[in-house]
DNA sequence: GTTTAGGCTTAG
């Protein structure tokens, strides 16, 4: 049996665990969450007097602290609506973990806690405050109230004028029925305004105008019929009737009007009173309101199936997804499980304009309407996410020959197809209302569009598993309803994880796979990523900087001094033009290889002695190897680190400082030597080359967790780029740049992300206090969009003219 | 303790 306690101690067999830890493969046995109570929903009466109610706990104050939906079930439900108020602290035991279908639209965390079983406990402490600890207060309102109730004990009670009790120039409080109602919208000062029209058992109609700094303070009217509580409203004298209006301190709360519903409060108000009277009260205009055919008589709801050209109703659905057209339009895509007897207006938008998915199976598509916001609605539609729960109020469906926006010219426009417009203003009551999910209007459409996905959807998932999909990533391989941008080409066969699980595994050390998307990555800038990598003594390296090379190059040109040539080599001279008009030409002494010289190769390799950076980068243009050379007691020597000990062509080969030997240049070796690359040269210099690598952070997510992996063994079949390639080629910078833009857009939220499958390697490293630590790597995956760049093609300009010595 | 709006259709 499932328990609520009020302020008993938590058994000690039970642990607590942190918010942050919970995954659905936690294990609950013995487990305890606590939390403050950040937010308590009402309580919904579901099938078979059954008791569902909402709640969002949070580890701390600080709104840093992770937060998480807790679901209640059956009397454990109700005692908590009884028992519990916004600020407490609860304990919850013996809850299932499941998966939080409302992680991307809440924040909060991606699991949620379901208490239905048998050994489901809350534990609840109320705040102590001087007025409140002495605690007869709070066991009273756990076993006597049946709804809601109020914080305080010594609030006033409030007193209802009956409408045609209403007398000039005073501030009352009113119960009414809502028989026409316009949607918050902005004034032209500084409020919110919203009108009303109410009315009771006097059968007077009363209008009401209310204004608030903030759209949620006015009454969160759903449709005719609501009953509305106004506190706080003045009358006042127009047009010869008498008028309300909100005074200072006005608060609204509202109940669905209709007969035999829960009676449940729907107010922005953090605090507020109710009592068995206002449950009275509610009871009372809902059968009056019955019994005098309020709603029928003023309800323009219909279904989509009930549409007819150029009418004007009302629509209940959801939003599938929607498209800007421009700045006075948005197109949203609703449906409401009913087919509409018109062919329905299909509007051509940009696919990367869309938010939400942007087709359909056929079916599906064929009960989808289009519906065109206009003007003033455009802000608020803009801020909607697809999967909401709509109202849209005075819809008019028009017939197709009218233009369209997103239709170009060149499209013909369809004929007799219906379109739905919802026009600028708010005549008539016109807007746009969120429908909250626990809503009964929205279990009920739920349950209409769940059962167009068991009987017609051809895709063979559900509506929501559809919204999930776009929402979550499928956790299963074989799901591959959205593209992947990369593609794994290792050869395990096992199954894709969530990263969660991926973190709470004991022994994660291995491959896994994984589908998520690039939250953020480190560094910014991409030419910080190129490291060089030693492959004999593992030291990782910043490519060196220019500058820092450059000094190196003019230091050896000032202590140049004549050496006489190997005995291996000729010495000569090249003639270098001046890099700006009127400059003048530099004359460069190089060495060359008296046996490439005899074999036609002289252009194949020569060490430049005395050049700057810059001019011999320029040269690079006429040799393929260039050696930059020094004299050092007498005899030829390479530069100091961090000069190259290679330019090949638009490409610099470094040497490890620690695991090169400092020997004498001497000749390579050519034979049988095809062509002298770095290699080649390396060997003959005796120099432990390094390697250029790619090195990145990145920061992966899905819906359950992040995870910090590193990019680099596996970097360049990643962006199927050569390192090397990155180091000299503009082209392949752009390559890698672009990539990283297009899997983590700038300012791009996550659903403009794209999904990843990867393979992912743990092994552990050891630092200096001994202690493992795990760390993640990218392997065996490759990016399949955005296409790679075109290869490199090697620099073919021709060089300056040499002047060999003979 | 101001003003706003004070129902009554866009014109795509």
């Amino acid at each position: 049996m499932p328990v609520l306690f009020e302020g008993a101690q938590v058994p000690a067999h039970l642990t607590n665990i942190p918010i942050s830890l919970i995954s659905t493969s936690t294990d609950s046995a013995n487990k305890y969450v606590k939390g403050k109570v950040i937010h308590k929903g009402p309580l919904v009466v579901s099938a078979a007097d059954n008791f569902i109610l909402k709640t969002v706990i949070q580890e701390d104050d600080s709104s840093q602290k992770p937060s998480i939906n807790i679901v209640l079930f059956g009397d454990l439900a109700k005692s908590f609506s009884q028992s519990v108020n916004q600020g407490d602290v609860v304990v919850a035991s013996g809850f299932q973990v499941g998966k939080s279908p409302t992680v991307r639209k809440d924040n909060h965390h991606a699991c949620n806690l379901l208490l239905s079983k048998s050994d489901a406990c809350i534990y609840v402490y109320h705040p102590q405050s001087p007025s409140d600890s002495k605690s007869p207060q709070a066991s009273k309102r756990s076993s006597t109230c049946s709804a809601e109730v109020s914080q305080t004990t010594k609030a006033p009670k409030y007193t209802y004028v009956r409408l045609d009790n209403l007398k000039l120039s005073s501030t009352v409080n009113v119960y009414g029925v809502v028989v026409f109602f316009k949607l918050p919208h902005k004034s032209r000062g500084t409020h919110w305004c919203s009108t009303l029209k109410i009315t009771d058992q006097s059968n007077l109609k009363i209008q009401c105008t209310l204004f608030c700094n903030k759209r949620e303070d006015h009454p969160q009217i759903f449709q005719v019929g609501d009953i509305v509580r106004l506190h706080r409203v003045k009358t006042q004298s127009y047009e010869e009737s008498i008028q309300l209006i909100s005074a200072y301190g006005f608060a609204a709360v509202t109940f669905d009007g209709i007969v035999g519903r829960a009676v449940e409060p729907r107010t922005s108000s953090r605090s507020f009173q109710f009592h068995q009277e206002d449950q009275q009260k509610v009871e009372e205009l809902r059968a009056w309101a019955a019994s005098h055919s309020i709603v029928s008589a003023t309800s323009t709801t219909i279904p989509l199936s009930a549409t007819q050209p150029k009418a004007y109703f009302d629509l209940t659905c959801q939003l599938l997804a929607k498209a800007p057209i421009d700045t006075t339009c948005t197109l949203l895509r609703v449906w409401d499980g009913s087919q509409c007897p018109h062919t329905l207006l299909k509007v051509i938008v940009e696919p990367d304009s869309v938010e939400g998915p942007v087709s359909f199976s056929e079916n599906k598509e064929n009960l989808i309407a289009n519906v065109l916001v206009y003007d003033n609605h455009v802000e608020f539609a803009r801020q909607l996410k697809p999967g909401t729960f709509l109202r849209i109020f005075n819809l008019r469906a028009i017939p197709g020959s009218s233009r369209v926006p997103g239709l170009t010219s060149s499209q013909a426009v369809e004929h007799d197809h219906l379109a739905f417009h919802l026009h600028g203003g708010t005549s008539y009551g016109r807007g746009i209302q969120v429908l909250p999910e626990n809503s009964q209007d929205v279990q009920e459409l739920k349950s209409a569009l769940e059962m167009f996905s068991k009987d017609k959807d051809d895709s063979g998932v559900s509506d929501s598993e559809l919204m999930d999909i776009w929402c979550t990533p499928p956790e299963t391989l074989d799901d591959e309803a959205v593209e992947s941008c990369t593609e794994r080409r290792c050869i395990h066969n096992i199954e894709t994880v969530m990263l969660s699980q991926l973190k709470q595994c004991n022994d994660p050390l291995g491959s896994h796979h994984v589908r998520v998307q690039l939250s953020s990555f480190k560094p910014h800038r991409l030419h910080q990523a190129l490291k060089l990598y030693c492959s004999k003594c593992s030291s990782l390296q910043d490519v060196p900087d220019d500058e820092v090379v450059n000094r190196v190059f003019s230091e050896a040109s000032r202590n140049a001094e004549l050496c006489s040539p190997p005995s291996w080599a000729l010495s000569g001279k090249v003639n270098l033009p001046g890099i700006s008009h009127g400059s003048s030409n530099r004359t460069l002494h190089i060495h060359s290889s008296s046996e490439l010289l005899s074999e036609g190769k002289a252009k194949e390799l020569i060490y430049i002695m005395g050049s700057s950076l810059e001019e011999t980068c320029r040269l690079a243009d006429g040799y393929q190897n260039i050696i930059p050379v020094r004299s050092s007691e007498g005899r030829l020597a390479l530069l100091d680190w961090p000069a190259p000990f290679l330019f090949r062509g638009r490409k610099r080969y470094y040497g490890c400082k620690s695991c090169s030997e400092a020997a004498a240049v001497s000749e390579p070796s050519c034979e049988g030597v095809d062509v002298i690359d770095e290699k080649v040269i390396a060997e003959a210099l005796q120099v432990q080359p390094l390697q250029f690598v790619l090195l990145m952070e990145l920061q992966l997510q899905d819906a359950t967790d992040t995870l910090d992996v590193f990019l680099w063994k596996h970097a360049e079949m990643f962006f199927n780029v050569s390192a090397e390639d990155v180091a000299a080629n503009q082209e392949a910078q752009d390559h890698i740049s672009r990539t990283m833009n297009a899997l983590c857009p700038k300012g791009g939220s996550d659903v403009h992300r794209p999904w990843l499958d990867m393979c992912l390697t743990a092994y552990s490293t050891v630092c200096d206090g001994g202690r493992g630590q795990t760390c993640y790597q990218i392997c065996d995956t490759g990016i399949i969009k955005p296409r790679p760049p075109p290869s490199e093609s090697y620099p073919s300009g021709s060089g300056p003219t040499p002047h060999e010595a003979a």
